[in-house]
DNA sequence: TGTACATCAGTGAACGCGCGTTCACTGATGTAC
DNA sequence: TGTACATCAGTGAACGCGCGTTCACTGATGTAC
């Protein structure tokens, strides 16, 4: 019956979820498969019930990210008010998301992840390439709007915004949490909002 | 005599530009100790009469990584001229660096790099704080020179320098190059340039 | 100038370890009749 | 309600491969006397 392919269903996100919470605390090329079967319980060659093999797992894992990605962005977009609360909004998602799970740097960043499969590294390039066009579109709302200069390219106002939170998280990363990527973030966005808005910053 | 010892030395170096160059075209989980004696045009245990193993080499690659960045702030601090032509030839150099080989962003963002050694990921922290301090002094010195707002923190203009071109050395990078990461650096030159103009922009 | 000895970079074969993956088997759950 | 059969998630042992590393040995170069 169906309950069973449910059950099959539940166990795929556990395992996704497993694999990428332990990304919290390892980096790609330590996830091993036998880490992710204890995490759910289960014995490492269980594993391959539901997943072809660890690249599978790696390929799931750039999937969810890519829907958290959007869902931050869906959720913002929606919240009412002006441009530059949405940013900001944006920004401290973001942020968030980075100290909650090193996952996102780390799978950004790995060779594992995006080196040695051409077609993952593709999947991540689009990924990132989504949430550029999603921050973009924004930014093209704030100058319809008359709050963002309209001389500035919105590609490269996306870009920027990355660029905010990019250092911050290696900083962050590379420190072991000991870096303040949320201060950071905090003073970056004065600057950075200066250097949009329409009317004299 | 001494003779010998210089060789000694010019394999090492040999050595360590062999493994730096292959991360050109591999990813550091990729750069085999096989690979690295080939291009030198030695038998794998060959090395280990120059390094006690890869952990080493790899230590040496940051080393070397380290030496280039502080050159490249030397050679633009001696330069005659404005801070923000500095910071501008700065920024073309660092493009650079990361166009000729992928390096810098391989190995700051690789987890076998950063990860599974922390000796070297606090080593890795350091280059890159290095590199933040020796930019904030140029803005420091922008500051006092009128060039640049005062109500700016060094820090901060120093973070949001590396983020103009961070992200897109990484869509630079997972785009086997296609990305046109000088041309980003370009314009977003142009608007950060803005943001930091003393008189109004 | 010649001979014995020391040093040390380089060699090639073999080792060993970690880890992803395979495979035959088990046992619970669901279905057919 | 009961029995036989099918399905499939889970198990545990064993395989196999890549690759860093070790080790005994070679051979060239340099030094001592």
């Amino acid at each position: 019956m169906g309950t069973k392919k449910l059950e099959g269903e539940i166990r795929r996100e556990q395992i996704v979820k497993a694999a990428l919470e332990l990304l919290g605390t390892r980096s790609v090329g330590e996830l091993s498969m036998a880490d992710i079967a204890r995490r759910v319980g289960l014995v490492p060659s269980a594993i391959y019930r539901h997943f072809d093999g660890r690249e599978a797992i790696l390929d799931a894992i750039v999937d969810l990210i890519d829907r958290r990605l959007k869902a931050s962005l869906e959720a913002v977009g929606q919240q009412p008010g002006r441009v530059f609360d949405k940013l900001r909004a944006l920004l401290m998602r973001h942020v968030q998301f980075v100290r909650e799970n090193h996952a996102l740097p780390r799978i950004v960043f790995s060779d594992e992840m995006v080196s040695r499969n051409p077609a993952r590294r593709a999947r991540v390039y689009q990924v990132i390439e989504a949430y550029l066009v999603g921050v973009g579109e924004l930014v093209r709302q704030g100058q319809a709007a008359g709050e963002i200069r309209t001389d500035l390219d919105p590609k490269t106002v996306a870009m920027l915004f990355l660029g905010i939170v990019q250092p911050g998280a290696v900083l962050w990363h590379l420190s072991d949490g000991q870096f303040d990527i949320a201060r950071h973030a905090k003073g970056a966005w004065r600057q950075f909002r200066q250097s949009l808005a329409a009317e004299k910053g």
